[in-house]
DNA sequence: TGTTATGTACACCGCCCTGTGTGCTTACGG
DNA sequence: CCGTAAGCACACAGGGCGGTGTACATAACA
């Protein structure tokens, strides 16, 4: 109890700063990028006292790395997740966050940083490799033959898009999307009722 | 004649100092990134006195802006002009370079000045939407049905191979290879003797 | 020869950055 | 009520950054 270490339960009797640092975190590194946010700016954004910051994260980098952790829940499960949807719209769903998602922050990040060895960068590697893992085990359900070339060519073209987006300001989503649509059809060896409604149960 | 204003045609007598510049840049921003080079070191590794640097170019930005426009012969050329090539080679071609090219600068630079009205931003964007209508012209070339759409998604599949060989330290540019031979085979309607020799000789 | 553009050497400025040191205030829990 | 930990205000250190000022050297061309 002498410990705690301010860790994922937050404040104990504080008004929860860290919390508010990462808030503006989210926002700011988007916005701005990392590079270009400085810690003063972040820590008036935040409402939280510089000294505090850095109670609560040994620097920087440490706290850089703790920004990228905190985008799983808003991204990746709310797609995958979904029961709703055959296995097969689910692969095509993740294309469809058009509004969201200026540019993956772990591109950017990794980019940024230009450093692989650190521990953002390593995490943003990490977090890919979910993403491809995820989406070739619902290849994998939606009966595609080869599901982890299915789920890495699906998260390519995830990032093809961030990027291109990113470049070119444009939304380079749709372009994917129907890249993903002719994979998928290609893919799977014609499914049922292929994108009407759930398939045949997968035994 | 009293201006001369240093332009293209490099120094008039010196010894060429403005190369060197260049010449470093091409290194030390895509071994280091941007925003990570200093002026000061960048003008050590070009053997030039900083004071030199800045008579040739009024700041950094102008610098990178310049530094951007090196590439297009030595990456982009290079594969549309080949003769030895069908146009439905050609587009396949432009995969073929894993060696080279860590990380298309364009897409870094996008990232790192994160200010798209930075000029070297406006660059990326021209250069990014000429790749894309280059492609489409080899594609109508090659008879594609929808030959914007296909150069738009080639050039998708490129950014993707880039964006993710940079995040993950891994070579993507195979798994773009092979979806784009599949988007070709379908936006293709079945071409002559589609990758044996060239085809039909374009009038 | 002398003029002029080009390049050099080196110190310097002001700015912003990450990160600290110090002392003070607040609020929770016993 | 008091102790203690969380948070705050503020100033400052140390360093790198982009960019400049000054005085000097060199090479081409008239």
């Amino acid at each position: 109890m002498t410990e705690l270490e301010k860790g994922p339960t937050g404040r104990r009797r504080g008004r929860g700063a860290r919390e508010r640092i990462l808030s503006a975190s989210q926002q700011l590194f988007r916005e701005q990028g990392i590079n270009r946010t400085g810690m003063d700016q972040l820590c008036a954004a935040a409402e939280v006292s510089k000294r505090t910051a850095y109670q609560h994260f040994t620097g920087k980098d440490e706290l850089v790395a703790e920004y990228l952790r905190r985008f799983d829940p808003s991204v990746l499960s709310g797609v995958f997740d979904r029961t709703d949807l055959t296995p097969r719209e689910r692969l095509l769903a993740a294309f469809d966050m058009p509004p969201t998602t200026p540019l993956c922050p772990y591109i950017a990040a990794a980019v940024e940083l230009h450093d692989p060895q650190h521990p953002a960068s390593q995490y943003a590697r990490d977090y890919k490799k979910a993403v491809a893992a995820r989406l070739a085990d619902t290849a994998r359900e939606a009966g595609a033959a080869d599901p982890e070339q299915l789920g890495e060519q699906l998260a390519l073209l995830i990032d093809g898009a961030a990027a291109r987006t990113r470049v070119l300001n444009a939304d380079a989503f749709p372009t994917a999307a129907a890249i993903a649509a002719v994979l998928i059809n290609n893919a799977i060896p014609a499914t049922a009722s292929d994108d009407g409604q759930r398939e045949e149960t997968p035994s």
